[in-house]
DNA sequence: CGGTCGATTGAACGCACTCAAACGAGGTGG
DNA sequence: CCACCTCGTTTGAGTGCGTTCAATCGACCG
């Protein structure tokens, strides 16, 4: 928590969209704030209006999530460091959803309209935070697809999938060995089925071989395997960030970016 | 076809943030063609690279779906006149989907590129198209929702029910009696359903008294009953766009946004 | 050392699926 | 104009994947 909680928003949006100098600075002119909540709490919910400002989650893993009229719930999304919390609410006055932490989370809060501001009038922010919106749907589409039109092993492993590369690619864990803290009950609200039966088919996925657990930490027997079970094809997550020697001549020259203890 | 394409952007923009004159004039100066495309058509394929356009459907329904590595297809989103068809492409190189014509569609075409400046630099228009884009995501997320979470027959409540309310807000049709260009396979891959089962759900709904069929057009008997079955909540598409008083003084002093033969 | 929450396992049920056949409307060609 | 084909809708019967209900187990915690 001693970095500048801003710097992780130039960062997130750098590798959407290399930014300049002045991009960084006109980001880090605004107003922010670290705020801290506790696992099962709540953000903010369906049919409110959202305060005036804009968040990403700095560590924890968040969800958002409806229930419906007959009580069931279904998680839309999860988040994890790095990710937008609100970015709608930048531009929507009224929330559609619940978001939920699921563990402790760490969220850095800053000023919705300055926020909105720098996307408005610096392109090369603006793109990124397209980039950023953008790619969520994309995720959403997947996720349809998945809970829609894929049994439950497929379900399961498709999960299993997402969740490693996307922890991989925003450098928190290998996509081979990674710890999934949510509760079986909340991975079937993820997919659309019960507990009872993604218990069962988490077994299988052992049973065969596909993976191992360890309390709520995940080994990969073989993601070659697994990405088969799951129909798993990351396009949908867009290009891996992975671009090291591409972006290099990107950066600023200031080390702002960079994240700490890494070239 | 006789009004100028551009004008439907504009006014579509319009309708989510108010424009001005020069807004207006700079997205009339956007290059734009108008195409046409039959039934079963695709406009873009998964993994494509977009071509040097962006383009909003003129008129027509067309929808985006996936197919699974098992053959099953997923229809993620359902496009009516004045919907934005790949804003994404504005962004991302990559299609994550296929967008195919559910009827005879007329598309206008404009410059990507251009469109993309316009976006980026006019913060009214930028505002507007951000809307925009948050909105679908929000339907996204109301898609998962049912889905995921509901028992067929309200699945296919709600789906009519969303369905009625948008083309009512389009301008299209009445919420109390549309035409649905969908077979029912089409709308089994919606719900994640199959279409013997959709069938049986659409005949008990006549049966209840809920609606009526004429071909593929639906009369709705009791909107309120109805969208007690879907457990419809319209929170999800945003304040509906019919605030004519409020959004007459934001008009510019020009006709050029106003629906012809409207006021 | 209970108490609580989540994971696990068993057994029976049911919603939605699969398979299959018949029906009806629209279109085409003889 | 009718015969015929096609495609979508409709209906019936049997099946199965995932659910529901319920009980046990295990771990963490106060």
């Amino acid at each position: 928590m001693t970095e500048h909680p801003m710097k992780a928003i130039a960062r997130r949006l750098d590798a959407r969209n290399p930014l300049d100098d002045d991009d960084v600075a006109a980001l880090n002119n605004v107003r922010c704030a670290i705020t801290t909540h506790p696992p099962e709490s709540f953000l903010f919910r369906e049919a409110d209006r959202p305060g005036d400002y804009c968040s990403i989650l700095l560590s924890g893993l968040a969800f958002r999530q409806k229930v419906t009229a007959h009580g069931k719930r279904q998680i839309v999304a999860v988040l994890m460091a790095g990710d937008f919390i609100d970015a709608q609410h930048l531009f929507l006055d009224r929330a559609d959803h619940n978001l939920e932490a699921a563990t402790a989370i760490t969220v850095a809060e800053f000023s919705r309209h300055q926020f909105r501001d720098v996307i408005l009038n610096r392109p090369r922010v603006g793109v990124a935070a397209w980039k950023e919106a953008l790619e969520e749907g994309a995720i959403f589409r997947e996720w349809l697809v998945t809970v829609g039109a894929r049994p439950g092993p497929v379900r399961v492993a498709h999960f299993l999938c997402e969740l490693g590369c996307r922890l991989e690619r925003a450098g928190l864990a290998s996509r081979e060995d990674f710890i999934v803290p949510l509760t079986q009950e909340q991975i079937a609200d993820v997919l659309g089925l019960t507990p009872v039966h993604v218990n069962r088919v988490l077994k299988s996925l052992v049973a065969d071989g596909l993976i191992s657990q360890r309390g709520r930490s995940i080994q990969v027997s073989s993601w070659e395997r697994l990405t088969v079970a799951g129909e798993f094809n990351p396009i949908y997550l867009g290009p891996s960030a992975r671009h090291d020697a591409h972006r290099a001549q990107h950066l600023p020259t200031s080390t702002l970016l960079r994240p700490r203890g890494q070239m």
